[in-house]
RNA sequence: GCCAUCGUAGCUCAGUGGUAGAGCACACCAUUGGUAAUGGUGGGGUCGUAUGUUCAACUCAUAUCGGUGGCACCA
């Protein structure tokens, strides 16, 4: 006998094994009708699976859309994959998993997809949707199963068949298409609804690797109904509104142009708001005990031999031939620079530890591919400092790190989702495990206590240290890397830096490498994006328009211009001959934070009126007033204005 | 670098095998108007670049450069 343990603890006995299916239908046909699987003890498994012994079960049905959405979207992918088959029959097959919003196929095509086939293959998605084709579950032994996909020609099925270490496998059957794979799935194609959309197709590598041959992906959409479809869908072409390099030029703060591909041409706009962060954040490392340097862009090939990227990064880097036996590289890190003004000297333990910064502009040649906007360019400057220490000042200075990195954030930011990884000891690394384990230890802790979520990204540390990865998702829900910081044993050896301990030994320090915007690039990208182009006051490039009323009074407009000028507030004065609704509405679109009002009011009070974006009331005040209002929100950093 | 895709005026975009068009922006003229576009006139493009097919190429083909979406890369 099997006793079937319903969710709510009923208890429903069979004398035979019986189905998820044949369970929903004892308790009622319109319950079996909407159930697309069932939880058996934690496990889901298909309706039709047979179930022959007790056990606790879960029917799922729309009411479970956690689950159940993964699941439609595995099924959506079989659906793309049996749909490709049949209108290219010679294509091979890889693999086709669910996706954070869809799923995706990939396929070896006999002649590449082009975006015009997506549209076929959609219609053919839908077609097999109404055919209501039963999907059914079989099971073989691996034998069988290398067998059977042998015979249907598939050698990256055969691959994958290669890899599993399991006795049986199972396969799910769809009209003519037939897939190796764990499931579950639904009952039947009819099931799925088709609430999807194929979005692009794109080339991957086989098992991610590019020295394998490329396969082609076409990635999907898919949702419970077409009206999580529509809203998802709305909402991305909402998102790239706010682009970084769409508000760029809209902005007119940068371009970029083929002549020097991956370099930023910084506009005046751009640029002031470049210098402020700069300024910012400078006067924040004066604070914290940081010494700024400035080393050369150009350094002889000797030194990035010695320091190992000769050897390891040369391909990323930019080399010039100054003369028949100079060869120079343009740098593409500081680190080894700040070593060779560390070196400088003696240094004693009294001296660590030694902070050296410098927003250096390095340059890497990266893959055209990898280029973004400004977020992945070639030529960079970093917000890069090393803090020379000693081992065992490494926890110490972790902490201060990661309170004045999210000092920093919250200032810039306000509030915003940051997730911090921290990347552990890779297997090809250098240094003894014993160092490892301090490293790893310090640095988990540290940030620990610096309140920081930890993702723990295994084996993903540098070969010299583990690392802390500071990463943020732009406005389309790319991730970005902002901050880093990691613990180095290894290029302080390499290059020989030294201090003399307590002992009076000389020892290598332990260098950490850190930087808090990571690149000021990126960072400005960053920043465009999540404040959608309307900074804060303190971070704006541009403070006040003051725009006349009519050119009556233009000697006034442009003497309190010079009173806001002297008080270090940027102004723009329009005095142009347009009307008031025109300059409203220009500078309001060109986010302007403050719209000063100048008529013959004001002129003949000695005041301005102040609009402020997005706020619906405006302020009548003094000319000193308003400078004092405008400063005091400068100063306080607020991201909203406090009248 | 790889797969797909795109490249027309400063910007956003329309367009056709017979050497191009709109809106905004810009210039000039008129208007001096109080809270998101005042009206008129005008200038501006060898249609990314090169080669080829053709009587004729912005349109078709090939190559190349650059952008975009992914993949790989990001020590």
């Amino acid at each position: 006998m099997i006793e079937i343990t319903l969710l709510d603890g009923t208890k429903i006995t069979f004398n035979a094994p019986t189905t998820g299916y044949e369970i929903a239908m004892q308790i009622s046909p319109k319950l079996a009708d909407s159930c697309f699987v069932v939880y058996v003890n934690d496990e889901l498994w298909d309706l039709s699976r047979e179930i022959n012994f007790s056990c606790k079960i879960q029917l799922v049905n729309n009411k479970n859309p956690d689950v159940l959405l993964p699941l439609l979207r595995h099924d959506m992918a079989h659906l793309l994959a049996q749909a490709t088959l049949e209108l290219f029959p010679n294509t091979k097959l890889a693999t086709g998993p669910a996706t954070e919003h869809g799923f995706f196929y990939d396929f070896l095509p006999s002649k590449p997809f082009t975006e015009d086939d997506l549209s076929k293959i959609e219609t053919k998605m839908l077609e097999i949707i109404d055919r209501n084709e039963e999907i059914t579950r079989t099971i073989l032994t691996k034998e069988q199963a290398l067998e059977k996909i042998k015979s249907q020609n598939e050698p990256f099925k055969v691959e994958i068949l290669e890899g599993i270490n399991a006795e049986t496998v199972s396969f799910y059957k769809q009209g003519a298409f037939e897939d190796l794979c764990l499931g579950p799935h639904s009952k039947n194609t009819k099931q799925i609804p088709k609430s999807f959309k194929l979005t692009k197709v794109s080339g991957v590598y086989w098992k991610s690797d590019s020295k394998n041959p490329m396969l082609q992906r076409i990635y999907g959409v898919g949702f419970l109904n077409k009206k999580d479809l529509d809203s998802y869908l709305s909402l991305q072409a909402e998102l790239e509104k706010y682009d970084h390099r769409k508000l760029g030029k809209e902005l007119n703060l940068f371009h970029l142009q083929e002549e020097a591909v991956g370099s930023v041409f910084w506009h005046e706009k751009g640029w002031r708001l470049y210098l402020t962060l700069e300024h910012y954040l400078r006067n924040k490392l004066n604070k914290h005990d940081y010494k700024e340097v400035r080393t050369p862009q150009m350094i002889d090939k000797s030194l990035w031999e010695l320091s190992g990227h000769w050897e390891k990064f040369r391909e990323n880097m930019f080399i010039v031939n100054s003369s028949e036996d100079t060869t120079l590289a343009i740098k593409p890190m500081n680190c080894p620079a700040h070593v060779q003004i560390f070196k400088q000297g003696m240094k004693s333990y009294k001296d660590l530890p030694l902070k050296m910064a410098e927003f250096g502009c390095c340059h890497r040649n990266e893959p055209s591919g990898a280029l973004h906007g400004i977020m992945r360019v070639r030529s960079f400057t970093q917000d890069d400092a090393h803090i020379f220490c000693t081992e065992d000042q490494i926890i110490e200075e972790t902490d201060k790190f990661c309170s004045l990195l999210k000092e920093i954030y919250s200032e810039i930011f306000g509030e915003i989702e940051i997730t911090v990884k921290f990347s552990d000891r890779p297997e090809k690394r250098a240094g003894s495990d014993a160092t490892w384990d301090k490293a790893e230890e310090s640095l988990y802790s540290a940030a620990k206590n610096a309140g920081l979520d930890l993702v723990i990204n295994k084996g993903e540390g540098a070969f010299y240290g583990p690392k802390l990865e500071f990463a943020i998702k732009d406005s389309l829900g790319r991730d970005w890397q902002l901050g880093t910081f990691q613990v180095d044993f290894i290029l302080p050896e390499r290059l020989d830096a030294t201090y003399v301990g307590s002992d009076g030994e000389k020892h290598h320090p332990v260098m950490l490498h850190r930087a808090i915007l990571g690149s000021m690039e990126r960072f400005i990208g960053i920043l465009i994006e999540h404040y959608r182009g309307k900074f804060p006051l303190w971070l704006s490039p541009q403070h006040l328009a003051i725009a006349t009323v009519s050119n009556k009074v233009d000697d006034y407009a442009l003497k309190i211009n010079q009173q806001f000028q002297d008080a270090n507030i940027i102004t723009v004065l329009d005095i142009k001959s347009n009307k008031i609704n025109y300059k409203i509405r220009d500078h309001s679109t060109n986010k302007m934070p403050i719209i000063g009002i100048i008529g013959e009011q004001e002129s003949a009070n000695g005041t301005i009126t102040l609009k402020f974006l997005g706020i619906e009331n405006q302020v009548t005040l003094s000319v000193e007033e308003a400078i004092n209002l405008i400063k005091k929100n400068i100063n306080a950093k607020n991201i909203n204005i406090e009248l």
